[in-house]
RNA sequence: CGCGGGAUAGAGCAGUCCGGCAGCUCGUUGGGCUCAUAACCCAAAGGUCGGUGGUUCAAAUCCACCUCCCGCAA
């Protein structure tokens, strides 16, 4: 089949891969303008874009995709139009043009929405997938082609959680193309009734918040590693957290105020109080600094001791 | 020319404003203590203070340029 591929980031580009590399035509490339990115403000270009231009295909780039940007797409003929993570809401006109179809990152009906991947680690799932479905207007409510699970392990960051969609992704992908190309597809309806949706993770909403539990903090840290990563307050810095997890040692026996420092040394790390226990953080950046673990973290500073990060 | 921070022993940092013996914590090594230890005590090794040039009796510190790293914002 020949089809038109949207996408931006990287997960995009792995998928396009697994494209080029099927029976299937890639007839055109179309990515998210390429913008200063970074310190200096260099211009980045985006992981779909590379993998494009290295294979000669021809790329089109949109903001929001123009009259006459529909009117090119039109007169390519694609049979279908493939979109993983392309970052706009495709108007309807353009959803005509062909078989418009999606890859989202969980099992639909649940996790509707711009952040399913990372959701599903924040609320602690042990399994989520991918959906290859139809696009319609409204946002990941369209068919379902196929579906494919995934087994999230409690060493599982949203990072690692992309590259298992990445992969298994791609594989539905080609697999749905293969279908449609042969008429072997069923589309099943979503049970709209049991939808579940997802927000888009902001540096707003990743605060910590030491009066949860130790495992919703720990599952957010996972969740938001490696963008855009949760942090706490301390002396008025944002202290990010990029690794985690329950500490089961022994503490000594008084009372603590959720969000106290119980241990700052190099051999028990830094132990805070949550609201159900104790949580180890194990990685680290200050602003200015690197990544560090937590005995190197707290080495530089003096007296972390019964001291209490934000809430 | 988006805004800003940083580079000092293997690691993390102080010292820089106001030039005057190279420091702290941890690690490493050796020794001691101990039934024993990751605990405690004693000691040692480990430095081109990112680079080049300048100012100075004297530069980690002041000036100029260069390299590398990072946070924010988009």
């Amino acid at each position: 089949m020949n089809i038109i591929f949207l996408g931006t980031p990287q997960i995009s580009a792995t998928c396009l891969s697994a494209i080029i590399k099927s029976k299937h035509k890639v007839l055109a490339v179309v990515t998210k303008p390429d913008k200063p990115v970074g310190r200096g403000g260099k211009i980045q270009i985006s992981p779909v874009k590379e993998l494009a231009q290295k294979n000669n295909l021809p790329v089109l780039q949109f903001n929001n995709i123009s009259k006459e940007g529909v009117d090119i797409i039109k007169k390519l003929k694609p049979d279908a139009l493939v979109l993983v993570a392309f970052g706009q809401i495709l108007s309807p006109e353009i959803l005509s043009i062909a078989l418009p179809i999606n890859l989202h990152g969980s099992l639909l009906p649940n996790l509707r929405g711009p952040s399913p991947i990372q959701t599903a680690i924040i609320d602690g799932l042990k399994e989520s997938g991918v959906s290859v479905m139809v696009m319609e207007p409204t946002v990941d409510t369209g068919d379902i082609i196929l579906q494919k699970k995934i087994v999230i392990e409690e060493k599982d960051t949203s990072a690692t959680l992309f590259e298992k969609m990445g992969e298994v992704g791609s594989k539905a992908i080609v697999e749905a193309l293969d279908l449609i190309e042969n008429k072997k597809v069923q589309f099943i309806k979503q049970n709209h009734d049991k939808a579940t949706y997802t927000q888009l993770l902001t540096k707003e909403n990743a605060i910590i918040d030491f009066n949860q539990t130790t495992m919703s903090i720990v599952n957010k840290i996972r969740g938001y590693n490696p963008s855009p990563v949760a942090y706490f307050i301390f002396k008025d810095k944002k202290i990010k957290v990029y690794e985690a997890e329950n500490y089961t040692g022994i503490v000594p026996k008084r009372l603590y105020k959720n969000g106290e420092i119980v241990f700052a040394n190099s051999k028990q790390g830094l132990i805070v109080k949550t609201n159900d226990g104790f949580i180890s953080l194990l990685l680290l950046q200050a602003p200015n600094s690197k990544i560090l673990k937590a005995k190197d973290f707290v080495n530089g500073y003096r007296n972390l001791c019964n001291q209490i990060l934000n809430s």
